[in-house]
DNA sequence: ACCTGAACACCGTTCAAGT
DNA sequence: ACCTGAACACCGTTCAAGT
């Protein structure tokens, strides 16, 4: 043992990423351990280390990929709409439908804290702005009249929205069951909410 | 040692709980550890697992005392208000100043995944229920003239992107800063929606 | 009856030592 | 240069043994 070269540091990335998705989707972000993923993968802890800073550091990227993922779906939600307001209704049911058909890496995003006050990396803004714009492009044909301020507010104000909606109803603390309730939520939250908005 | 009787069960309960809630003030929920618990109130951890059946039932507790702290505040805002409308508006925004004023507290109540398929004690969706129905209470006095079921939905969408918006600010996803550009997203949620309710 | 303290099976993280 | 494995300082949880 010792130098065993049977990986590249990026093969050692990947394998590890893998095996620790895995973990989370089987048994939820509580079962992830460097120890387990090191054991899953034929190395050992230390090896980890060589190859992320911290657990922290391994989350994140985790994290990214699932986010890389959803904004892949959300794309796809995009190319196939024509009519903007379907679109931005489509993109909403949609975050909902990702969170819930992948709901423990999903969850790992928001329950992971932040490392305190240095704020997220460049690169993870970076993807959560990407979204971001895309609903923004959308609301703007939607509401041409209004400022661009006003349409900033209201793309944070439904991304919240619906995150929070998602985030309850997946944790089972909105007393809804099954995905036609979940729907009814978040369609009445755009219909409503849009129609306030050009009025 | 041993057979002190310094304490009886309930002042350990709650010696143990004031305890925990300073730790995780001043820490963060992942600072909470039945050992510092313990050392902080001067017995062994032992001593912890005669009085809580587990970690998962003392964070329980931990929750249910801080969710009676937001619906007293939820209660003194309703008495300060005659007009519905302005009291759904003030609820609304006494959700984020709580959160944020007790950011630490209130995450635990999200980031505690509750125990897998059992669900939630009784008397804990009884406390959630309560803030539902203060709610749902006033939206009914706003839109009298839709069905019971769809005030339930109104609620439901009202509460959870709330609660969103809530979440992201106090975990600085939103790129938001401030309590006035906060103010003006649960605002633009509230006056559109029920616009749009009431159109 | 009440509480201890040691034990068990885990963690994240580091780093001297081996090849 | 690459990887190990043992160490350190923690965890949650249990339970025989003391008073």
């Amino acid at each position: 043992m010792a130098r065993r070269s049977d990986h590249s540091r990026d093969e050692i990335r990947e394998m590890s990423l893998q095996a620790a998705e895995q973990l989370i989707i089987a048994q939820g972000y509580k079962a992830l351990s460097a120890r387990k993923v090191a054991s899953e993968i034929g190395y050992t802890v230390g090896t980890l280390y060589l190859v992320f800073k911290n657990q922290d550091e391994f989350i994140l990227h985790i994290n990214s990929r699932t986010l890389d993922e959803l904004y892949q779906s959300m794309q796809t939600v995009i190319d196939d709409h024509q009519d903007a307001h379907a679109c931005v209704l489509a993109l909403c049911r949609n975050y909902y439908d990702f969170a819930a058909a992948n709901a423990n890496r999903w969850l790992l995003i928001f329950e992971h804290a932040l490392p305190e006050d240095n704020g997220v990396p460049d690169w993870y803004q970076q993807r959560i702005r990407g979204g971001f714009e895309m609903l923004e492009k959308l609301l703007q044909s939607l509401v041409a009249t209004h400022k661009p301020q006003q349409i900033g507010t209201a793309a944070r104000v439904l991304w919240g929205s619906v995150h929070g909606i998602t985030m309850l109803a997946i944790t089972r603390k909105l007393d809804v069951v099954g995905i036609e309730s979940v729907y009814e939520l978040i369609d009445s939250l755009v219909e409503n909410y849009l129609a306030g908005l050009t009025r």
